[in-house]
DNA sequence: GAGGAATCGG
DNA sequence: CCGATTCCTC
């Protein structure tokens, strides 16, 4: 049996602003692939060599200026990429690669929504939902072994969320929004591998609020990150793991990492 | 005969972004009071703790939002104040005190006039004129032993600035200017003291633009800040000083301290 | 060039 | 709350 292939999601909201933070996780858990969002930084500003230096030599960026962004960085070879804009609103929310051995990794950040839960008075909320739309049906037609991560911006589960009764009209764990991801997961064979290894009602945060002083004091936490593998790469996972304590670090991002490990 | 009296202005640029400089500077000049510009706070947010900590118990502030505001900070007792307003603006361009022997400071931050030296164009150029013609109308009523001190943002004499020829159409040097400061001067029994101690055409500076990558480089400095004292005053006066070094601290002001002493 | 505030998006 | 950007002033 070979090693396994560890591969990581981070929101990082600002790859730059946040780059020691990135190096110090790259070499302390070593992931062989590091998913970012939120890089929010054009292709020719991102840090590579950084990344170079400490062998993630295969890089596919879609950035764009100020807002949004996304990378994948990998110790392994890399062999096709993909940059959907789905909106066709030229926001950078995704990159898609192919491992030499076929799996795909498709590293997507969903439009966040805005304050108010209703598409009448709040635009965002419904780019949020017409994104989800239109990523059920690209999932529909998918036939490859794939790995969907990143920020989807939504906490479908009560125990994805600090309180559950009380987060049923924001924006993240509101009815709506929920159903909207139950589509695009049952739009193929999507396993939720977070909940795959830690099933409900476990409790499985990976984002924290920076408007809290201490975000461990109520532990106000949400699951907006996931990892969804379809029934074939699922089956090869073998670990999943949320690095909590990422949220301690100086300078943190919002989010932390999470990560599966693959028997491939 | 007692110990001299040391007395500093200093725009700072913010007194709030430069605590660590103003605390260095008064650690290791010591100076009796400290006449600051530029503070950019309003009172309340004023540092006061950091001052008393250093024995500036003697607190005297005029600040604003954002822009502008002065300061006189004192070991020694200030007995009186006065906060003029001599364009009915609310900007916070002036504070004064009186000190126990007598004598008064006015500490005063006048506009800097922004780039094109023409009324007609350019209000700001205006304003600066306007208030420099009712200083001139309040030194003409001055009947007190008097020292005035801030930055007057006008470098009349052609060795207060780094190529008199290169600046005459540049506010600050324009002949229009110089000659308001001097209807200034000639209004009471000003001396200027940092030319009485170092007579022209000797180099005298105090500011350094911002924009040059090493201010010592081709040392193009103004003369912008300034002491006058009343005759009465300027009879014991026994030194004048400008702290250049300061420039060159971490994170300086674009201004230095400048510090007169007196037998009082 | 540098600071501060307002704005936007999170 | 946080980061990035824009605008304004000096």
């Amino acid at each position: 049996m070979t090693t396994p292939l560890k591969i990581v999601s981070w929101n990082i909201n600002s790859v730059r602003f946040r780059l020691d933070i990135v190096e110090t996780f790259l070499r302390d858990m070593a992931p062989d692939i590091l998913c970012l969002q939120e890089t929010k930084v054009v292709d020719q500003d991102f840090p590579t060599d950084s990344f170079r230096a400490l062998g993630y030599t295969h890089i596919m960026l879609h950035g764009q200026k100020m807002h949004h962004g996304v990378a994948i960085l990998s110790k392994v070879p890399l062999v096709e990429d993909d940059r959907f804009d789905w909106q066709a609103n030229q926001e950078a929310r995704h990159v898609g690669v192919r491992l030499e051995s076929g799996m795909r990794i498709e590293n997507v950040y969903v439009p966040a929504g805005g304050d108010v839960p209703d598409r009448a008075v709040n635009p965002k909320f419904g780019q949020k939902l017409d994104f989800l739309e239109r990523m059920t049906q690209w999932s529909q037609g998918l036939t490859v072994p794939t790995l969907l991560v990143g920020d989807l911006n939504i906490a479908p589960l009560e125990s994805d969320v600090w309180s559950h009764k009380q987060l049923l009209k924001t924006v993240s764990h509101t009815p709506v929004e929920v159903a909207a991801m139950d589509r695009l997961k049952a739009s193929n064979s999507w396993v939720d591998l977070g909940r795959h290894f830690f099933p409900a009602p476990a409790r499985l945060h990976t984002w924290w609020s920076y408007r809290s002083v201490d975000w461990t004091v109520n532990d106000r936490g949400r699951r907006l990150d996931h990892m969804w593998a379809t029934a074939d790469v699922a089956a090869k996972a073998t670990r999943h793991h949320v690095y909590e304590e990422c949220r301690s670090w100086l300078k943190p991002s919002d989010h932390v990492p999470i990560m599966t490990e693959f028997a491939i």
